[in-house]
RNA sequence: GGGGAUAUGGCGGAAUUGGUAGACGCGCUGGCUUCAGGAGCCAGUUCUCGCAAGAGAGUGAGAGUUCGAGUCUCUCUAUCCCCACCA
C-alpha cells in the first residue's frame, strides 16, 4: 500500500496517454482493411464542423460512446472502421473571414488541426488514414457530380420563388431554417423576397422516405420525428360545384378546372376527415387561391373580398399564424357551393386560417367536428350540424360486448342532475356491476328524451321536481353487455343536465332501486368518481363546455351513411364520391422542395453554365446533356430500382425552365472556388463569386458560345450528405467511391449523432442515398441500418453551454487535470445516454477515484506476482497462450467467491453497451471494483477480464496495465470476455418476508430452496412470528430466491366474515 | 393547440419489467493517517419519532386493479424538447 504511492508507481495519465496514442498510430491498430475475411462493422459519428471554439463536451459524449462500441466490436473479432472527418463548410468560417480577411481555407486548416490533436489527445480509435473534408476539392467535385445526376434527372430546378431572405446574413434560407420567421443562424427576423432559386425535388421521393422508415432501425422518437417532417396524411380530394345565386352555375372559363358537366366550375377541397362531409356548413378558401381572380365578375362584393385578400397578403408570417387571435374570413357574395351529397347550398368564404400551400388550398368547413371550423363558424353565423357520434365500447372487463347476444338499439338519455343550492349532482353506485354514472334511463316509444329523463329521474331516484336546464353536447353511443338483461345494449344517447327545483322527495319502488344507491357527488370529485367513459366524456363537456368532438366515432345524419365508424365512411363515401366524379382518394405531404442555392463564398459552387444561345435553341438538345455515364456507377446493376416518376408534362415544364443551364462537363470537376479579395456578399443579393469575372465568364461547353457561371454554392447539408460513402474508399479519383469498397462497409450499421439533426440532415442524406441507389451508384437504399442520438451536455445548474455564459467547459481543460480516460469514463458514467445531463466538474473525481482504485489493485498484485507465479503451474507457456487461457481455468487461481460476481459483470457490461447504457455499465464496473480493493489479492486471469473490460471506456490504462502483467500484444485485439452461466449462481440468496405485503424480514436462503421449506424456515423466525401471531394465515405467496409473503387477517375479522357470508 | 418525453434522497441517477426502493457516483457527517493538505483510508448518510432495539411514512398529486405498484389503468399537475391554423 505504502509502495503504491512510491514516485514512478503513481497513476499518471499524461504519460501513459502519450504513449498509447503514440503507439496506437504508428502501428496503424486501427486502419481497417477492406475485403477482410472477418465481419465487418462500420459505426458512424457525425463529423464535426471544425468551428474555431475547438471540440466541446458533447463531442466527446458521442465519439465516446461509438468508441466504445467499436473497441468492443474488435475484440468480438469484427472488422471495424470508425472513420472521421470534417464538415467544413459553413458560414462561421466565412463570417470570421469577411471580419479578417483570411482565406477560409486557412482558417479551416488550423481548425481542423486543432480538433485533431484534440481527438487523439481523447484517445479514439479512428482510422486516420480515411480523413476526409468536405472543403477538399477532391471531396466536393462528387459533391457536384451528385448535383450533376440529380439535374439529369429533372430534380434540381431553377425557379423564381419567394423565398425567406435573412437581410443581416443576406443568404436564402430553407423554410427549415426559417422556423418561426427567424434566421437560424443569426436569430434576425425573416424577409420574402423574390428570388431565382436551384430547388431539389425531394417531395418525390416523400412517400419512400416515409414508408422505408418501417426497415431501419431508429430510435423511435427519431422516426416520430421524420414522419412528422415528411407529414404524410391520407386523404380526399372533394370537388365542390360552385354556383351562382342567381343562375344555375357559373360559366366557366377556359382556364379553369373542369369536370364531367362541361359548363359547371368546381372547386378542388382537401380532408383528412370526409367522413364528416355531412357536417360540412360552409366551404373556406385561402386569400390566395388562384380560383378567386376567376370567380371576380360572379362575386358581388368583390372590391371587399380583393381588399381583404391584399391586407392579409401585406402580413407577416407571424402575425397570420397568431393563434390567439380571431378568426377574420370574409364571404363571397353572390355564389354557392353545392354540397355533393345532399346538393344543398353552402356558403364560400375566403379566411387566411386557410393556408394556401397545404392540400388543395381550400376546405369544407365542419364546424360541429373541427375546431378552427368552429371557431370561425361561430363568427361568422354558420350553422353547425353534427355528424359524428363519439362512441364507446368496452372490449375488455365484464361489461365487454358479447357476440354471442343479442344487440338491443335503445334511445337513452345520460342524465346529470344538480342540487339547486350545491355543486353537488346525483350519480349513481351500481354496486353488482361497479359501475359509477349519472343517470341513465331508456326512451320509451312515444316519449321525447326530455320526458323520458324527467320520467327516469323521478323513478329511479325519487326526487319529484327535476327540471331542464339544457342538452349536454350531442348524440353519444355506446355499446356495452349489460349483465341484468343479458343483451348487448347499442344506446344512442343525449346528454342532458337538470337541476332540482325543490327537495321533494319520495321513496322509490324497490325495482328501480334494486341495484344502484344515489350519491350526491361534489362537482371536484366527479372525475374521480365516475367510472364510465361516456359518463367521463360528458361530464368534460359539462364542465369545459366543448362543442365540438374533433375524434372519430360513428356517423350519423348521413344519409346512407349513418351507422358507420369514421373509418368505414372514410373509404365508403371517398368510393361514393369517386364513383360520380366528385372525389377521389390522395396523399399530401407537409415536405416540401429543398431549396439548394446560397448566395455565398464558402460552399460548393453550383457545377452549372448558363448559356444564352442554348436557351434560343433550348427545344433542340433538351434531352442531349454531356453526361452519358456515371463514373460511380461502375458494374452495379440497375435491377430493382424503382423507377423515377417524373411525369412527361413536369419534366417538359421543367425543362424549359432549365432551358440554356449547361452541366460542366464531367471531366472538368472539380469547379474549384477562385481565390477572391472581398468575401462580401453583393447588395443584390448575388454571391460573392458574380464579381469575379475571370471565373464568370466561360466558353458554353455545348455551344462554345460566351457563357456564364451559376454563381450559387450549396448549402451546407450538399456535402454531409453522402460523407459516410467517401469513408468506404476515401482516395478514390475516379468516383465517389468504388463498388468493391461500398459493398464491403456499407451500409452503417449503427449511426449516432445529436438529437438536432434527426429531422433536416437525416433526411436529406436519405434522400441523396436513395437517389444514388437508384442510378446504380450505391448498393443499398438506405444509408443507416440504425440510428441512435445522445442528449445534450448541459451547463452546471442545466442551463446551455454558451461563450456568452462564460460556462463552457473545455474538454483540453479536464485532460489536463484529470486525463483522458477519467473524461471518457465521467461522460458515459454522468447518465442515461440518450438524456440530457448537467455537467458537473465536481463529480469527475469519481469516476478518477475509480481508475486510481484499478491503478493500486493491479499495482499491489504485481509487488506480489512472485508469489502468483509460484502459484501459477505453467510459466514456460509464453503470454499469448495464456491470454487464451479460458475462463474456467481462470477458476484454479481465481478467487471462487468472486466468480458470480465477476460473471454477472461480463453479462452486464456486455448487454449495457449493446443498449447504449453505458452509466450502469460502469457502474457494474466499480461494484467489482470495490469487491476486488476488499480482498488480498486478485488472480491475474480475473483481473485481466476486468482490464478487457474496462478497455473499451479507459484504453490507455487498461493497455499499460495489460502490458505490465506481461502481456505483448494490444489489448485492442485481445478477445471481449465471455460469460458462463453456470458460474452466474450465488451459494446464498437473500429472500424478502412479507406480512400482508410489508416487509418484516429478510432471510438468507440457500437458492432453489422449495416454498415448504421456505416457510418453514421462516416460521421459524421471531421477527416474523410477532406478526402472525393472533392471525389466521389466509394465503402464502411464494417467488422462489426472492419473497415470500403471508397475507393474514385477524381472527375476529374472519369470524365475523364468514359469519356474513352465511347469509 | 398538436406530437414526443420526463418527474425517485442535498445532487447525477439505479431498480432483474408487478416482488427487498434509493445500486453506483458526487456531496455531506464523524473518525484515521499525515509536518500539512487533499482527489488517501475506515464508518455513516431517504425522512419522522426514539439513547437504542424498533416503529411509522415514503418514488410530482389523486383515485383504481393486485397478496404486493416507482413499474399496470384512469384523472390531474409541473418541467423540457419538437412542431405549430397541415383540414
Amino acid at each position: 500500500m505504502k509502495d503504491a504511492t512510491r514516485q514512478g508507481d503513481r497513476y499518471e495519465p499524461e504519460s501513459i496517454e502519450r504513449k498509447w496514442q503514440d503507439r496506437w498510430e504508428s502501428e496503424g491498430l486501427f486502419h481497417a482493411k477492406t475485403g477482410s475475411a472477418k465481419p465487418k462493422f462500420y459505426p458512424l459519428v457525425e463529423f464535426p464542423y471544425p468551428s474555431g471554439d475547438g471540440l466541446h463536451t458533447g463531442h466527446v459524449r458521442g465519439y465516446t460512446a461509438m468508441d466504445v462500441l467499436a473497441r468492443k466490436r474488435r475484440m468480438q473479432g469484427f472488422e471495424v472502421m470508425y472513420p472521421i472527418g470534417w464538415d467544413a463548410f459553413g458560414l462561421p468560417t466565412e463570417n470570421y473571414a469577411l471580419k479578417t480577411g483570411i482565406h477560409p481555407a486557412v482558417v479551416t486548416k488550423k481548425n481542423t488541426d486543432n480538433f485533431r490533436r484534440q481527438m487523439r489527445s481523447l484517445g479514439f480509435s479512428f482510422d486516420w488514414s480515411r480523413e476526409i473534408n468536405t472543403t477538399d476539392p477532391e471531396y466536393y467535385r462528387f459533391t457536384q457530380w451528385i448535383f450533376l445526376q440529380l439535374f439529369d434527372k429533372g430534380l434540381a430546378y431553377k425557379t423564381t420563388m419567394d423565398i425567406n431572405w435573412c437581410p443581416s446574413c443576406k443568404i436564402g434560407l430553407a423554410n427549415e431554417e426559417a422556423q418561426g420567421g427567424v434566421c437560424e443562424r443569426c436569430g434576425g427576423v425573416v424577409e420574402k423576397r423574390e428570388k431565382e432559386q436551384w430547388m431539389l425535388a425531394i417531395t418525390k421521393y416523400a412517400d419512400r422516405l416515409d414508408a422505408d422508415l418501417d426497415t431501419v432501425d431508429y430510435l423511435e422518437k427519431i422516426k416520430v420525428a421524420q414522419r412528422n417532417w415528411i407529414g404524410r396524411s391520407e386523404g380526399t380530394i372533394v370537388k365542390f360545384e360552385i354556383e351562382s345565386q342567381k343562375e344555375q352555375s357559373v360559366p366557366a372559363p377556359e382556364d379553369a378546372r373542369k369536370t364531367q358537366k362541361s359548363d359547371a366550375l368546381f372547386l378542388d377541397i382537401f380532408t383528412t376527415r370526409v367522413d364528416t362531409i355531412f357536417g360540412a356548413r360552409a366551404v373556406v378558401l385561402a386569400p390566395e387561391h388562384p380560383i378567386l381572380a376567376v370567380l371576380r365578375n360572379s362575386i358581388r362584393n368583390w372590391e371587399a373580398v380583393k381588399e381583404y385578400c391584399i391586407g392579409v397578403r401585406r402580413k407577416t408570417e407571424e402575425e397570420r399564424t397568431d393563434l390567439t387571435k380571431e378568426k377574420t374570413g370574409v364571404r363571397l357574395e353572390g355564389i354557392e357551393a353545392v354540397h355533393p351529397c345532399t346538393k344543398e347550398r353552402v356558403p364560400l368564404f375566403v379566411a387566411e386560417y386557410v393556408l394556401a400551400h397545404y392540400g388543395t388550398g381550400a376546405v369544407m368547413s365542419v364546424p360541429a367536428h373541427d375546431e378552427r371550423d368552429n371557431a370561425f363558424a361561430k363568427q361568422h353565423g354558420i350553422s353547425i350540424r353534427q355528424s359524428i357520434a363519439p362512441f364507446f365500447s368496452d372490449s375488455s372487463g365484464k361489461d365487454a360486448v358479447r357476440s354471442d347476444k343479442p344487440t338491443v338499439r335503445r334511445k337513452t338519455v345520460f342524465v346529470f342532475l344538480k342540487r339547486s343550492n350545491e355543486d353537488r349532482y346525483l350519480c349513481l353506485d351500481w354496486k353488482k356491476f361497479g359501475w359509477h354514472s349519472g343517470i341513465i334511463g331508456g326512451v320509451e316509444e312515444g316519449e321525447d328524451p326530455g320526458e323520458a329523463a324527467t320520467r327516469e329521474i323521478i323513478e329511479e331516484t325519487g326526487y319529484r321536481n327535476p327540471k331542464f336546464v339544457r342538452m349536454i353536447g350531442g348524440e353519444v353511443h355506446t355499446n356495452f353487455f349489460a349483465a341484468h338483461k343479458d343483451v348487448n345494449r347499442y344506446a344512442e344517447g343525449v346528454g342532458m343536465l337538470f337541476e332540482l327545483e325543490n327537495e321533494e322527495w319520495e321513496k322509490p319502488k324497490e325495482e328501480h332501486s334494486l341495484h344502484h344507491d344515489p350519491i350526491w357527488v361534489h362537482a371536484n370529485d366527479m372525475d374521480s368518481f365516475l367510472n364510465l367513459s361516456n359518463f367521463r366524456y360528458l361530464w368534460n363537456i359539462l364542465c369545459k363546455k366543448e362543442e365540438c368532438f374533433t375524434g372519430d366515432g360513428i356517423v350519423i345524419h348521413s344519409g346512407e351513411f349513418s351507422g358507420l365508424s369514421s373509418e368505414e365512411a372514410r373509404e365508403k363515401i371517398t368510393a361514393w364520391l369517386q364513383k360520380r366524379g366528385r372525389g377521389e382518394k390522395t396523399v399530401r405531404y407537409k415536405l416540401r422542395d429543398w431549396v439548394f442555392s446560397r448566395q455565398r463564398y464558402w460552399g460548393e459552387p453550383i457545377p452549372l453554365i448558363f448559356c444564352e444561345a442554348c436557351r434560343a435553341n433550348a427545344k433542340m438538345h433538351d434531352s442531349e446533356t454531356p453526361l452519358s455515364h456515371a463514373p460511380g456507377a461502375s458494374t452495379t446493376s440497375p435491377v430493382d430500382r424503382p423507377q423515377l416518376e417524373v411525369s412527361k408534362d413536369e419534366s417538359r415544364e421543367r425543362d424549359w425552365a432549365n432551358a440554356g443551364w449547361i452541366p460542366v462537363p464531367e471531366e472538368q470537376l472539380p469547379v474549384t472556388l477562385p481565390n477572391v479579395s472581398s468575401y462580401q456578399p453583393t447588395d443584390t443579393g448575388e454571391s460573392p463569386l458574380a464579381e469575379i469575372e475571370s471565373w464568370v465568364r466561360v466558353p458554353c461547353p455545348v455551344c462554345g458560345a460566351p457563357a456564364r457561371r451559376e454563381t450559387d454554392t450549396m448549402p451546407n447539408w450538399a456535402g454531409s450528405s453522402w460523407y459516410f460513402l467517401r469513408y468506404a474508399d476515401p482516395k478514390n479519383r475516379e468516383c465517389l467511391a468504388g463498388d468493391a469498397a461500398l459493398r464491403f462497409w456499407t451500409p452503417v450499421d449503427w449511426y449516432n449523432g445529436g438529437m438536432e439533426h434527426t429531422t433536416l440532415h437525416l433526411l436529406y442524406s436519405r434522400f441523396w442515398h436513395k437517389f444514388l441507389f437508384d442510378i446504380g451508384v450505391v448498393p443499398t437504399s438506405e444509408p443507416y441500418r440504425k440510428r441512435t442520438s445522445h442528449g445534450l451536455i448541459l451547463a452546471e445548474g442545466g442551463v446551455k453551454m454558451s461563450k456568452s455564459k462564460g460556462n463552457v467547459v473545455s474538454p483540453d481543460d479536464i485532460v489536463r487535470r484529470f486525463g483522458a480516460d477519467t473524461l471518457r469514463v465521467y461522460e458515459m458514467f454522468m447518465g442515461p445516454f440518450e438524456r440530457n445531463v448537467a455537467w458537473s466538474t465536481e463529480s469527475i473525481a469519481g469516476a478518477r477515484r475509480f481508475l486510481e482504485k484499478i491503478w493500486k489493485i493491479a499495482r499491489k498484485r504485481e509487488e506480489r506476482s512472485d508469489e502468483m507465479d509460484m502459484e501459477s503451474p505453467k510459466r514456460g507457456g509464453s503470454a499469448m497462450n495464456e491470454e487464451k487461457t479460458n475462463v474456467k481455468d481462470g477458476k484454479e487461481n481465481a478467487d471462487e467467491q468472486l466468480l458470480p460476481l465477476l460473471h454477472k459483470t461480463i453479462r452486464k457490461v456486455s448487454e449495457d453497451i449493446e443498449a447504449m447504457r453505458f452509466n450502469t455499465a460502469i457502474s457494474a464496473l466499480m461494484i467489482l471494483v470495490n469487491e476486488f480493493e476488499r480482498r488480498e489479492t486478485v488472480s491475474r486471469n480475473t483481473l485481466e477480464i476486468l482490464l478487457r473490460l474496462l478497455s473499451p471506456f479507459a484504453p490507455h490504462i487498461a493497455e499499460e496495465l495489460w502490458e505490465r502483467l506481461g502481456n505483448p500484444s494490444s489489448i485492442v485485439f485481445s478477445e471481449w470476455p465471455s460469460f458462463d452461466e453456470s458460474l452466474l449462481q450465488e451459494e446464498r440468496v437473500e429472500c424478502a418476508v412479507q406480512v400482508n405485503g410489508k416487509l418484516r424480514a429478510r432471510l438468507s436462503i440457500v437458492p432453489g430452496l422449495s416454498e415448504q421449506d421456505a416457510v418453514e424456515k421462516v416460521l421459524e423466525h421471531k421477527d416474523v412470528q410477532k406478526f402472525l401471531s393472533g392471525k389466521e394465515r389466509v394465503k402464502t405467496i411464494f417467488v422462489p430466491d426472492r419473497l415470500i409473503n403471508f397475507v393474514v387477517r385477524d381472527r375476529d375479522e374472519a369470524l365475523s366474515l364468514s359469519r356474513s357470508n352465511e347469509h
